[in-house]
DNA sequence: GGCCCGCCCTGATCGC
DNA sequence: TGCGATCAGGGCGGGC
C-alpha cells in the first residue's frame, strides 16, 4: 500500500522525466480516475494539452506536477497542478511512448522532454481508490515550500488541509505533540489522521507503534511529551528505513516509475505478523480489529496501561 | 467542532 | 471446476 516512501520513490523516479516536460496527448481510458476533478474527461485532457509540467511535489500521501503558469488559467500567479493520490492500488509508470496499454491503465499522459524526449506516464489503478485531478494552487500559511520537491510555498488546494509529513523541514514537533496529546482518541487514529500528521498508513503506523513500545489503543492523552517524542523519532525512523529500501511491496500493488517492487517487506517486525514471534521478545505479535482494519503489535512489549 | 462509522472499489485467495 | 465469502485500506461524507 503506497505510504509516504512508497510515493517519494515514485516522485523520485518521475522528477528527472517530467519535469521540464510539455504535455502533447492525455487519454482518459476510465473516468472513475478522475472522481477528484471537477470536470469531465474531456475537460481534463483539453485543459492539460500543451503545458508543461515545472516540478515533481510531495506531501504526506499526495503528489503534485505543478503546470507553467498562463496568463489564462484564471488562477493568478500560482497556476494549476495535477494533483495525485495513489489511493491503495494506485501507480504511476514510465513508459516509452506507444508502449502497450497497461493492466488496469485508467489515464496515459504523453509527455516529450527536452533532454529525455518523449515518454508516456501511465497512472494504473486496480481498485480505483485512487485519482488524478487539476487543481489551482493555494498559499501554505506558514510561507514554508509546500512539501518535498518545491521550493513554491503553495499547495493544491485539494492537499490544503493535510499536515506537513515528518520528513518536512516545516514539520514542527511542538505543535504534533501539542495536536495529539489533547485527543482523547487512540494513538494509532492520531497517526492515520492525515490533518495531524500525514504520510503514515496502516503499515508504518503499527511499526512505529511497535518500535516505541507503545501499545495502538493508548489513548494519545495519556502519552507524555517524551513518549510523544519517542514515537515520533521512530515514525521517522521507520519511513526513512523503508525509503532507502525503496518501498514495502507485498505484491504487484506498490511498485516504482520502472514497475519495480520495494524491498522493505523483509524488514518489517510487526505488521502482516500475527501469530508470529515478535523479534524483540519472541512471544506472539497480535492482529486485532481496528477501524474497519488490522492492528499488529505484541502485548508483551506494548503494554495497555490502565 | 470533535469524534467515529461506513462506504467507495477490484482482484486474489480460500473453503466448500 | 466453480462459486460465493472474505480481505486488503485511504479519504471523506455524514451522523451523533
Amino acid at each position: 500500500m503506497p505510504e509516504l516512501p512508497e510515493v517519494e520513490v515514485v516522485r523520485a523516479g518521475l522528477a528527472p522525466a517530467v519535469v521540464g516536460a510539455r504535455i502533447a496527448q492525455v487519454t482518459v481510458a476510465d473516468e472513475r480516475a478522475l472522481t477528484r476533478h471537477a470536470g469531465d474527461a474531456a475537460s481534463f485532457e483539453e485543459a492539460l494539452r500543451g503545458r508543461a509540467i515545472t516540478a515533481a511535489a510531495r506531501r504526506g500521501k499526495f503528489l503534485w506536477l505543478p503546470l507553467e503558469v498562463t496568463s489564462n488559467d484564471g488562477h493568478g500567479d500560482l497556476g494549476e497542478a495535477i494533483v495525485g493520490h495513489l489511493g491503495m492500488s494506485g501507480q504511476l509508470l514510465l513508459r516509452a511512448p506507444g508502449a502497450a496499454t497497461e493492466r488496469h491503465e485508467r489515464v496515459r499522459i504523453d509527455i516529450e522532454h527536452p533532454v529525455h524526449g518523449e515518454l508516456a506516464l501511465v497512472f494504473a489503478d486496480q481498485r480505483t481508490f485512487g485519482s488524478l485531478a487539476i487543481d489551482h494552487l493555494v498559499p501554505s500559511p506558514d510561507s514554508a515550500p509546500g512539501g518535498w520537491g518545491t521550493d513554491a510555498p503553495a499547495t493544491p488546494s485539494q492537499v490544503a488541509h493535510i499536515a506537513r509529513d515528518p520528513l518536512d523541514d516545516a514539520f514542527s514537533d511542538a505543535r504534533f505533540s501539542r495536536t495529539a496529546r489533547a485527543k482523547g482518541s487512540a494513538v494509532k487514529r492520531v497517526l492515520l489522521d492525515q490533518t495531524v500528521v500525514s504520510g503514515i498508513g496502516n503499515i508504518y503506523a503499527d511499526e512505529a507503534l511497535w518500535a516505541a513500545r507503545i501499545h495502538p489503543e493508548t489513548p494519545a492523552s495519556d502519552l507524555s511529551a517524551r513518549a510523544v517524542s519517542r514515537l515520533l523519532a521512530e515514525v521517522r525512523a521507520v519511513l526513512l528505513k523503508a525509503l532507502a529500501e525503496g518501498g514495502t511491496s507485498f505484491d504487484a500493488q506498490y511498485v516504482n516509475v520502472n514497475g519495480q517492487a520495494g524491498y522493505f517487506a523483509h524488514s518489517l517486525n510487526a505488521y502482516g505478523g500475527g501469530g508470529q514471534p515478535c523479534p524483540r521478545c519472541g512471544r506472539p505479535i497480535v492482529r486485532e480489529q481496528f477501524m474497519n482494519r488490522s492492528s499488529h503489535f505484541c502485548p508483551h512489549c506494548q503494554r495497555l496501561s490502565r
